[in-house]
Order: C-alpha cells, then structure tokens, then sequence
DNA sequence: CAGTGGTCTAGACCACGAA
DNA sequence: TCGTGGTCTAGACCACTGT
C-alpha cells in the first residue's frame, strides 16, 4: 500500500489510498478511521506524515475531525465534480447530456463602448462575435452570445468553436483560465429567443451574463446566454467566508 | 510579536502577524517574505511551526511559494469579502439597501419526506418553517420559506430571525456554517407570489433554493426564495478547476 | 483512565533556482 | 555552491472525549 523507495511522496500515497476507500464507499459517512497513531505505527511512518495526509483530506471536504474522538468521513458531496467553471460543453456532459450547436453567426466586429468596458479592452479593437444556438440531446438548451478579444484569443475558426474553446485557449493557446463572474437573472424570453430556443412567447428565461478571467485578471471572453428555464436550472456549491 | 507563553497557538500569531503585514500593505505583492529558516531562527521556534502558518496563508491565498526561491505575497482579491455564503440581510447591505421582513407564518411542523431527505432528518422530525416577504428599501424583494430542524437549531423566536439567524447560529449556539448549494432557476410567478411580492401576473422570477450545510456536514436549513426578477440579480465568482 | 487530535521541537536529506 | 521550499523522523506535552 505504502512504498516509502517510491519517489511519490508518502503523505500522498497515503492521501490517495484513503481517498480510494471514501469514493468506493468502503469507508462510509461519519465512520471513524483509523487513528494517526493507528497509521504511523501500520505503515512505520512518523504521525507528522500521517498529519500531513489527513490535513489534506480535511482541506478537501472528505474527512472532518473531532477533538478527542477521532477522524470522520465526510458525507460524499454529490456535486463536487459538477463544481468550478466550465463550459457549456463541459456541463452538459456532466449532466450526462449530448451537447452540440448550431452556429448563428461568427464574425469579427469592433467593440462597442459597453463590451469594451467590460473586457477591458480599447472602444472598436476588433473581437470575435459568436452567437449559438446550444442544444442538448438536440434539444434546444440556450442562446448564446460569445465575445472575445481578436488580439488576445488568436487565430479561432470555426472548427476549434465547434470542438472545444476552452480547450483550444488552454493547450493550443497556453493562456491558463482563473476564474469567472456571472450576474444570473430570470425574464421572459424575446421574440428571437421565442424563436430559436422553440418556445412559447411568455415563456420564462434564465439569462446568464459571465465575464471569464485568465490567472493575471485579464478578462478574455464575455458570454451572454439565455437559457429555457423548463429543462435548466444552475447549480453552485458557495463557502461561508472565515472571520 | 510572538509570545510563547501564551495560549494562542504560535502558528496562528505567525499567522495573524504575516496577514496583518499584507493587508496593511507594508508587504507588497510578489514581494518575497523572510525564509522559512529566518523566521524560525528570529523568534527561536521550530520550522515546522513556520510552516503551519505558512500552509495556511498559502491555502488561503495571501502567499504562494516557488521552490528554491522563497515565499511570496499574493495580488489581493479585491472581492474577497463581497464572496461567498451570506444571508439576505448581509446580501442586501452589501447591494447598499436596507433590509427588512414581514412575517407570513412562524410554526414547527413534521417534516414530509421530501423535506426530511433534503435535511438528512426522519420524517415527522419536528422543523420549524418561516415563511417571510423580503424587502429592501421597504420595497418587495423575494418570497422566502426556511426551514430548520427543530431539535439542531433550537430555542428560535420570532425576535431571533428578525435580527439575525445566522448570527445566532454561528455565537448563540456556536455552529460553524460551512457551506451551500444552491439550484437556481427562472420561472413565472405564481399567485401566491404576485400577491406577495405586488408583481403582475405573468411576471418572471428568481427561483432559488438553498441547502447549508455545518462543518461535519449536516444540513441545518433549506430556504426556498422567490425573488422579484426585476429588483434582483444574482452575482457570484468562481474558479476553473485545476485539473 | 486511556485514547484522540492539536501543537511543537530539533534535527535530517532532497530537488530546485540563482549566482 | 548556497539558500530555498518539500518531505520526513521520533519523540514530547496539552486539552478534550468517552468510559
């Protein structure tokens, strides 16, 4: 279980074999493991390194510990993957939906004042305009308008749009995406959305407007979507903040 | 500067010392901080203390560490505070609004089994539920039930959720709220809530629902809100996972 | 009382970065 | 080569929990 000639470090070693035990469900909710003193004297290796481990398990959300008691396995967050910023191909997969588009339009244009603020950018620098059609299972899912800086995110076609745009700024690009603000509001959809999302006019929308950032805060991508709120619902994990 | 006589733990004086050099900002972004060892040897305490303190600002993101260049202070998060799990009265002051309720219903009822699932209780268990119309500004905001388990969040008045639950929560009966996970969907407002929140029929609204959870886990409360879509949008950030 | 996690020490060797 | 963070040891004492 533990090789300690292995040149992977043992505190993860050990990490990752109770981790193991927790996803099997071997070790179940609010069951005690065994102690540190249990695990350094199992596996010859000092308690600071057993520590080591299960400080990294508690940091992760799959143990909690009791003073006095022991050390607890935490209840499996359903959702834990489902976490973090993705993409709309990304999500639906997750959802164990078939994604695809069906392209409006794909243009370059210059930005005008308001998305200019927004990403940072100079009035009328050129940037990428891709309006979708987003589907899953065929079905139509959402609306989506995607604005992207020319000058910042190179060379796009329309293949790379249809596979993965995130994908191709991560690996073709290098550029490595941070974090993202969405301001999520509901309304009733317009007659364009009436239109190409195939519902009945009245019909409420969730309109998503995210602003994506990369690791120094330079805003790369600006997507407005307004999703049919009979087959979407937006699901997020959020922390308490520490006093 | 560290008292090793105290009862406060040193690494958390460390902790509390460094923070305190960042937030005032006598140290700088990208500025490297004294060595593991120069902090060791300065106030004659062990490495693996520094370090403690240094795992934690590390994981909270005020230092980021290069191996075999030293330690460094992070960029500050200008939103740091605006973020995460808040109540509405804490929601609605950092929007610059004045929050206020009126109270629909105040009662302890049996959990049904939908309820008692979500709360991880039995059903029947006995849950107080708070219907309430939110406002701010006097004006109405949301539609809102919470529910909590009797016997885990005891002894509420109707004095209590007027100031703050979670205050209570968190300093009367010393819990740690952790977390939560919300759904969030669009819908039309149905007669209950135009009547509540004095919208017209066929009016779109913000639907969301939320589970918190404490720090071993438990869910303590369920809240179901129904915000007027034209006074309210929902705001958040996330991060890119790191895969 | 014995067992647990929380804190702390005084060393050690390693891989890495910079000069 | 020297200083850095990364890993690891073999102890120690404490406060807390359950019996």
């Amino acid at each position: 279980m533990i090789d300690k000639q292995s040149p992977i470090p043992i505190y993860h070693q050990l990490e990752e074999y109770i981790k193991q035990l927790i996803e099997s469900g071997i070790l179940k909710p609010d069951e005690a493991i065994p102690s540190e003193r249990e695990y350094s004297e199992q596996y010859q290796i000092s308690r600071m390194t057993v520590r080591q481990a299960l400080n990294n398990l508690v940091n992760d959300g799959y143990l909690y510990r009791q003073k006095g008691r022991g050390t607890f396995v935490n209840k499996q967050k359903v959702e834990q993957k489902l976490q973090g910023l993705t993409s709309f191909t990304e999500d639906m997969k997750e959802r164990g939906l078939v994604p695809s588009s069906r392209l409006i339009s794909f243009e370059i244009i210059p930005a005008e004042p308001q998305l200019a603020r927004k990403l940072d950018i100079k009035e009328n620098t050129p940037v990428y305009e891709i309006k979708r059609v987003r589907m899953a299972d065929n079905l139509p899912m959402a609306l989506e308008t995607t604005c992207l800086p020319a000058n910042l995110v190179k060379g796009l076609t329309e293949e790379i749009i249809n596979k993965s745009l995130y994908q191709h700024i991560e690996e073709k690009l290098s550029l490595t995406i941070s974090e993202a603000t969405q301001q999520i509001e509901a309304s009733i959809a317009k007659e364009t959305e009436v239109n190409h999302l195939q519902v009945e006019s009245g019909s409420p929308v969730l309109l998503i407007v995210r602003t994506s950032f990369l690791e120094d805060g330079t805003p790369f991508e600006l997507v407005k979507s307004a999703y049919r709120a009979d087959r979407y619902k937006f699901v997020h994990t959020m922390q308490r903040a520490t006093k």
